[in-house]
DNA sequence: CTGAAAGCGCTTACAG
DNA sequence: CTGAAAGCGCTTACAG
């Protein structure tokens, strides 16, 4: 492994500006304590020469750490990929580097991330993947967290976490209501739902969006077919298989998210169902690709690219006494994939 | 910004093991010069005590940087997304740290990433994006680049670049050719090319490889209608729209990339062409989604996950005397989106 | 307001 | 093979 090699220090600036070490650092990182002139010198200085702390210097004698750990399900997920774009953009205008990892939607792997990352000393860190319902699942990371943050780092995250840190919190369950809602108002009473596994907390409350519309036409989630696989494509081909066997006079399929409703019209297609003919199909997030399916997908849009733009916002800001909340909204998109039941 | 705590150092590992600094030093390295006995007994020690090396401190006294910089275009486009999947895959096996940035297709904004990437004293430094076709578009970093190399860091980079150092280079040209004698052997003459600025060197490639199969065939690429936009959905329809428009007998589009591929399907959906009845459409890359569209996409494939583990696993080798190369290989997967011209 | 000095936690010649 | 010591490039009390 390469190592860094000599550079532009510190004291070169210092002499070039004809003050000490100490002055050029206070004036640099902008504190108190020396006059505008000298403050001044100093900066113009470093800039001729094109000066650039030396991060690990910097952290080492007690700094700050200028990166940031992303933890994402998946990169390659056009959701997470979005977010992840939105936290790069914010991290760029900030001059922050952000450390991208994979969790893989496993509660131990993403355990041994985070404690990488802390051990890395990264200075924030940013969970963007789902949280599980079970809070015992996440009693070892809210503790690793915990110590990590009475240490002086910042921690946010994206969804429901049982987690004790600020959090950006997409509707989900608004979003779940909006498109039973949409689809109760179509005429359709025979819904099957492409559920991912019932561990995650987006899982559960999007469902729980979708019970509170069945409820307010008189049904219950409990007698519709949910059928469990996973967030991806795979998993809306396989759940949509099994609704097409098992329930094959269903109208409408709810998929918990784009990913798995591309594979459901997929699958639809592959058996020459008609889209929305003979069954309407939703999804959820509206990823980019999602206007441009055929038919084009109807979903609930979620602001990715803001989601993680807000996410770093709220671990840049000194931590709170009670842990920050921010909603996201969202929007019901209505497109060509969803049409009046069939009569 | 926070600053990373006080945590347990390598003096405490090597006062368990009842060894000097120096001596722990050298075991947890794996140097020579420790006895096997010795070395064994502060490994076991540094094992339960949970130990991990402060980054800062060792890179700061000379040692490695575990961490890897990673430029893309942009991280939420599927092809950079799926190359990042890759990348953070090997990473994470290495117990390295991928740090991603934009490079926002700018040339100017990319040198200053890679100039925000060093002064980072990263270990690492990977370009995933395109290379320019001049080369002194790429002069500043190539010289930002090679005094990064004589200081001890590693380049690696997918695409056909000028900057002198290791390269996984995919198959565009192969790949470009592949699709032009698809198209021909279809019986299509009368071919549009939904091309992206010329200035990449990803775009001439893939335009020679298509120009080789023409040639063969007795035809010449002057002679078709090449729009340049650029790479996204939005650079396909826009290219779309002024194929319809100015040559309405067109009976296959060649897309440069699959996002713009999505783009012109939209847009033939829109204007009610249908695909591939009147017009055949291909795409470049096989991202995972084209696979789903309607009608899937006839692409050519290349691993783009491979390629992220290939041009990490170039850079993890020691700099060789003249750069090595690399090629991905690539696939034509004929899809629905192409049938034999109209009759 | 400014500077000399200690210290952050490692690695690596330099002695032995 | 092993250890004492210097040094990496910063920041931050501590004096003045």
């Amino acid at each position: 492994m390469p190592k860094p090699g000599p550079r532009l220090r510190l004291v070169d600036v210092a002499e070039r500006a004809g003050v000490s070490l100490a002055t050029a650092s206070r004036a640099l990182a902008g504190r108190e304590g020396v006059s505008e002139e000298v403050a001044n010198r100093v900066r113009q200085v470093s800039q001729e020469l094109g000066y650039v702390a030396n991060p690990y210097a910097r952290t080492l004698a007690g700094g700050a750490s200028s990166t940031v750990g992303l933890v994402v399900h998946q990169v390659d997920d056009p959701y997470f990929s979005e977010i992840a774009g939105g936290v790069i953009q914010v991290a760029g205008e900030q001059g922050l580097l952000v450390q991208i990892c994979h969790s893989g939607r496993d509660p131990d792997y993403e355990l041994r991330q985070l404690r990488h990352l802390i051990a890395q000393r990264v200075g924030i860190i940013l969970i963007a993947g789902s949280g599980y319902a079970d809070p015992r699942v996440e009693a070892p990371a809210r503790h690793e967290l915990s110590a990590y943050q009475s240490l002086g780092g910042r921690v946010a995250v994206i969804g429901r976490h049982f987690l004790g840190v600020d959090a950006v919190l997409p509707d989900n369950t608004a979003g779940g209501r909006a498109l039973g809602e949409h689809l109760l108002g179509l005429g359709h009473r025979r819904i099957a739902i492409a559920s991912a596994t019932g561990g995650l907390t987006t899982v559960l409350d999007r469902l729980a969006g979708v019970a509170e519309a069945l409820q307010r036409h008189g049904l219950a989630i409990e007698d519709l077919p949910v059928v469990r696989t996973d967030f991806t494509r795979d998993g809306g081909r396989i759940a949509a298989e099994q609704i097409l066997r098992e329930h094959p006079d269903t109208t409408a399929i709810i998929a918990l998210n784009d990913s798995m409703a591309i594979g459901v019209l997929s699958t639809l297609r592959a058996h020459r169902v008609g889209v929305p003919d003979r069954i309407s199909v939703v999804g959820f997030n509206d990823v980019s690709v999602a206007a441009d399916l055929a038919p084009s997908l109807t979903t609930v849009r979620l602001p990715m690219t803001d989601m993680g733009r807000m996410v770093l916002d709220l671990a840049l800001k000194p931590r709170s006494k009670r842990p920050r909340r921010r909603s996201t909204g969202h929007a019901l998109v209505v497109r060509d994939s969803t049409g009046p039941v069939p009569s």
